[in-house]
RNA sequence: GCACAGGUGGGUGAGUGGUUAAAGCCAACAGACUGUAAAUCUGUCCCUCCUAGCGAGGUACGAAGGUUCGAAUCCUUCCCUGUGCA
């Protein structure tokens, strides 16, 4: 068994699901913070846990630069390598086609990169991703994708989206044949109990028990591209339905693109990927947009936002945007979020956020990053608590206004 | 008191006769950030005015005076700071 998914409660396009990996049980819709080189940036991981973190996500590309996928299976997996016994999913290196285009050169066989740590040269293709991602082992990982540039012209796209199809059509192939040979089969696999026990306790039963036995295995979930052409979209969600995957992502949105673009074509891609899946909506996004989206019917999200710009001194709450450089927070007593029940926003004040951003304290990126992902965290976790009421999407202020059972 | 070395915009610090309202860095202020090449990037940062522009005035490189078509830059005097010697 690779994953187990299974949808508890329907309302209009809005679903509650919980999503079943070798090593955790994940409610959805979820939130899954980014942790690029098997970190999320300033947070150590028994913090992560202790915010609600379900499961979170790593590179291929940058954990095969560094430190090496060899080291990270002698390891013993990504999840022994880093302490984290929760669930994991692997990005497979295909943003970086796109975020690094600069630096790669691009073919039917894949892609040959230059390191943007040393300029050494790389070839990725939808095999290579695929051992490199078995060998880290993360409980989902993702098909070899291109992501298409924004803007592109209509042919280039469908060039793009069909590399895409015949890219995941190899990453499933070789998946197929390769899939038993992940690391943490060979190691003692450590307790899951807990994982178990952070699941939300409104909605339904838990479904299957987190599977570690000797058949457990991952997850390889297909992307679709085809950029802001929603026949494109239609045709590479056929052409990736077809090859057939445990869990469908969209991928090459949130490139540059007017949000309302990205909505409607994530409202439309949708449409065509099948009910009985998992959603995974990749890179996005902002809190308004994962209550948004979340509401769409999409059941997993990723997003570097919430770490990232904790780092830039920028904090989410329930009142809006706060940028906590700002000189009118310099003797502010209150806590970032009144409504919010971090540690951060338990014991500091505003002023104090600002003075420690403002003195370059590492500590300031750490209690913003905590703020921020608890703040998505939880409104995730809000979003679901709404769903379980049999309420649809909401926005966030609604979302935020109703106490959490 | 004498001898050196200096005094530049909020701070540092370039500039030693002509696109110099004055580099760079820092601070300050504002904005951006969406499958992480990001503790990053961008903008503003003397005053006033407008048709908001590589626009028009004004003020400015310790002070006052002078030389010069032109001075932060050269000269004189004064004030101040640092170091050394008495």
């Amino acid at each position: 068994m690779s994953i187990n998914f299974q949808v508890n409660q329907v309302c209009g396009r809005t679903r509650l699901g919980r999503l079943a990996t070798s090593h955790a049980v994940i409610d959805t819709p979820v939130f899954m913070p980014v942790g690029t080189v098997a970190s999320v940036k300033g947070v150590p991981q028994d913090i992560v846990e202790e915010l609600g973190a379900q499961i979170i996500l790593g590179n291929t590309y940058h954990l095969y630069l560094r430190p090496g996928v060899e080291i990270v299976r002698r390891m013993g997996g990504l999840h022994r390598f880093m302490s984290w016994d929760r669930a994991l999913l692997t990005d497979s290196g295909g943003f970086q086609v796109f975020s690094l285009s600069e630096l790669r050169k691009l073919n039917e066989d894949g892609v040959t990169f230059r390191s943007h740590l040393d300029g050494s040269s790389h070839f990725f293709s939808p095999e290579s991703a695929m051992a490199a991602q078995i060998g880290l082992g993360a409980d989902i990982i993702m098909a070899f994708d291109e992501c298409t540039e924004y803007p592109a012209d209509a042919g280039r796209v469908r060039a793009s989206m069909e590399m895409t199809a015949r890219w995941a059509a190899r990453s499933k192939k070789y998946f197929e044949q390769h899939k038993g040979e992940v690391p943490w089969r060979q190691h003692s696999v450590p307790s899951t109990q807990y994982s178990v026990a952070i699941c939300d306790s409104v909605a339904g039963q838990p479904i299957a028990a987190v599977n570690t036995s000797s058949e457990a295995t991952q997850a390889l979930f297909g992307i679709v591209q085809g950029g802001m052409d929603r026949e494109l979209r239609r045709e590479s969600a056929e052409r990736t339905v077809e090859i057939g995957f445990p869990g469908y992502a969209i991928g090459g949105l949130s490139v540059g693109e007017p949000r309302e673009l990205t909505r409607e074509i994530v409202a439309s891609t949708l449409e065509y990927l099948p009910k009985d899946k998992p959603r995974y909506l990749m890179g996005v996004g902002n809190p308004e947009e994962i209550v948004q989206y979340a509401g769409m019917g999409v059941d997993m999200m990723d997003c570097v936002q919430p770490t990232r710009a904790a780092r830039h001194g920028l904090l989410f709450t329930s009142e809006g945007k706060i940028s906590i450089k700002q000189a009118r927070y310099a003797e502010d007593p209150e806590p970032l979020d009144p409504n919010c029940g971090c540690r951060v926003c338990q014991r500091y004040s505003r002023a104090y956020l600002r003075h420690l951003f403002a003195s370059n304290e590492l500590s300031a990126q750490v209690l913003n990053t905590i703020h921020n992902l608890s703040f998505y965290l939880d409104t995730m976790k809000r979003v679901r608590h709404s769903i379980s009421l049999g309420e649809e999407s909401r926005s966030l202020s609604a979302i935020w206004s109703r106490p959490t059972a």
